[in-house]
DNA sequence: AATTCATATGAATATATCATCAGATATCGA
DNA sequence: TCGATATCTGATGATATATTCATATGAATT
């Protein structure tokens, strides 16, 4: 039966185990570095950036119009959707004349990618 | 200078590196892939239900309310978000009398949580 | 310097997502 | 079976996010 943390009857935070729920308390992530890690999270979390990182993770480099080629997108949408990726220092620019060039900077990133890829490739058919 | 792949002059798909390009298209994750990675990544990518895996993953198993607790979440909003993490098959629930018990339910997830932080834990003061 | 090309930007709309509140279930104990 | 408790559900408004179109920038080519 969960205890009431404080004397007061209403709006009371009831508890079952106080001490797990102390030590996870305890152990979570601070504000900011949670922060940090839900945005790379949330925007590894949509499709087409999803795609875009792929294409990098396997191509290394790639220019906006042949990530629109790769991945199928407006050329448009995938430079909205680097801007976002470049700002957040998932992925970096290196201009080359009129184009430029793309490509992963952040080895946890690329390690992320890289991780779920296999463990999806690994678990064809089954949990 | 970007080729034409089609002879159409406009509406036409602009490729510099025709191999990566066909290369990196090639190995993307093939849509059904990609929308269980991006959801994966997505419902962790919210402050709120990152909290709760990351409380999980610290005590193993916590009721909702121990959960609203140790998140600081209200119970109702716990619920919701257990919900959508349970249907991923990200969480899964133990009954126990009127108390539900969750948990972690795949070893992926454990494994990103438990890198991304370890990750942010190596890396404070600089990127 | 004018034109073309690759990419970026801004604004507007469309859509998805989250928090909140009221009420519904389901289990336990009396 | 009644009330209390733990959790769930559904509907709503608030907010955030993605997509699209029009246009701007900046580098190369003529």
């Amino acid at each position: 039966m969960p205890a009431r943390i404080s004397p007061l009857d209403d709006c009371a935070i009831r508890v079952v185990d106080p001490a797990r729920v102390e030590s996870a308390r305890a152990q979570l992530p601070a504000e900011e570095e949670l922060a940090h890690l839900t945005q790379l999270f949330r925007l590894m979390g949509d499709v087409a950036r999803a795609r875009l990182l792929y294409a990098l993770l396997e191509a290394g480099e790639l220019c906006v119009c042949d990530l629109a080629a790769a991945t199928g997108t407006p050329e448009t949408n995938v430079s909205h959707a680097l801007r976002l990726l470049r700002t957040a220092g998932i992925v970096k620019a290196r201009r080359a004349g009129r184009m430029i060039h793309y490509s992963l900077d952040d080895a946890h990133v690329r390690m992320l990618l890289d991780l779920s890829r296999e463990h999806l490739r690994h678990r064809r058919g089954g949990e």
